[in-house]
DNA sequence: CGGCCTAATTGGCAAAGTGCCAATTCGTGC
DNA sequence: GCACGAATTGGCACTTTGCCAATTAGGCCG
């Protein structure tokens, strides 16, 4: 702070380092707001910049953006199995191999759980709460309806495991709709019969499975006893 | 343009019939392109009002944006079963219920495509090309591993449904992972449990059928017509 | 060791966008 | 027909973005 102290008003950082660190500032600004609520004023003061110099490295606060989508998807959004090992096997003997991947893939999540769910969580980057809320109050009507349908819960009493299965399903269902309207790697018969094979695949075999599992004893599933 | 016409220069309308034609442009646009690339100046243009007036009927950018949002979310994002009549029945006797409410929704998508596309598809409003491409490459890699995986076929020639169900899966492991990490509602052994049975349940049960079904004879049949 | 030379970095200017409010204009009711 | 209220406009102040010329750090060569 003392101007009497003649040392370099601001320090050369080699490019690629410069590069890395303001890609960082704005990565963890980008992942509380929103795209539109975050300025390049504010990432250049949090990187401890001129506002023009992430022009100079990145063109435009678009451009930034995008860079900082494209590191977040660094981190897989799927379970991928390892390279399996070895001669063929019939598709029902590959659960040893399922199982493993799924568990590494969730090992891989609780470490990298910000990242993760700033990425795909809050759907896409620029995290939106409000926007989040409204999208999230609409599924959660729609699994109310279905949990309805089974006829053996009252939605508001349904365990909280039984919800999240069934919402599961609707992000199943969602994309498996996407490829059809969007993509047509699905035809609308084929669409018809993903959806109602998988709901009962799901309700009849898997659900019963995960419900068979010990719920997480927190004040939030106290009212669903056991 | 002609000054000399002593007609009104403008035109009085109703509270809520103004506000409706307003959010209907404002809806159009936001569909098109992302939040930040939609000026005010150009929704007021295209519903022929001045700029102030959004600001007198919805407070700010933002809450004009949220109330697009809303409005597009009045079409639901899951297949929601009709009220089942009569009496309870077992679980795995409601497959023609399941299927009739699927129809119904799939209708529904058909009529409403573009609007739900614009909602659900490319995850949230304000579609974003260039950060869907981001994702869904990211997507997409992952479901060539979980193909090669099953060792039945070679990811780049895997037919197009098969393609389709295990993006299916994808969504459905996005959205189990979110209620562990984000709600809290599944533990981690539950959601463990939940995709290695939902993965061989829809890979042993459900694709089957689905590849029973006529595929689209080309790849990008049902994507063309409008 | 000292000046130069390149490239990193800054600071400011112009254009565009947003929020807001006072002034204006339409239309209805008295 | 006139006044009053509500709808609508137009413009002002402020923020943000994109850009570029000027400045300065810090390595290199003599």
């Amino acid at each position: 702070m003392s101007a009497t102290s003649p040392g370099p008003r601001w320090q050369r950082l080699e490019h690629d380092e410069r590069r890395r660190q303001i890609l960082a500032c704005a990565r963890r600004l980008f992942s509380e707001r929103n795209y539109a609520s975050v300025s390049t004023s504010e990432i250049a003061a949090e990187a401890g910049v001129a506002r023009g110099l992430l022009h100079h490295y990145f063109g435009t606060k678009r451009e930034l953006y995008l860079e900082v989508v494209r590191s977040m998807m660094r981190t897989p959004s799927n379970p991928v199995p390892r390279r399996l090992n070895d001669a063929p096997r019939r598709k029902d003997d590959i659960e040893p191999e399922i199982a493993d991947s799924v568990d590494r893939w969730l090992t891989m999540l609780e470490r990298n759980r910000g990242t993760w769910l700033a990425a795909i969580g809050g759907r896409g980057l620029g995290h939106d709460p409000e926007v989040e809320a409204i999208l999230d109050e609409a599924r959660e009507h729609a699994a109310d309806r279905l949990i309805e349908s089974l006829q053996t819960y009252d939605p508001a009493q349904a365990p909280p495991a039984l919800r999240a299965s069934v919402r599961a399903y609707g992000g199943f269902a969602e994309a498996a709709s996407l490829e059809w309207l969007q993509r047509g790697r699905l035809t609308r018969e084929q669409t018809q019969e993903l959806l109602v094979q998988g709901f009962l695949t799901i309700v009849r075999d898997v659900v019963p499975a995960v419900e068979a599992i010990p719920a997480a004893d927190t004040a939030r599933t106290a009212h669903a006893r056991r």
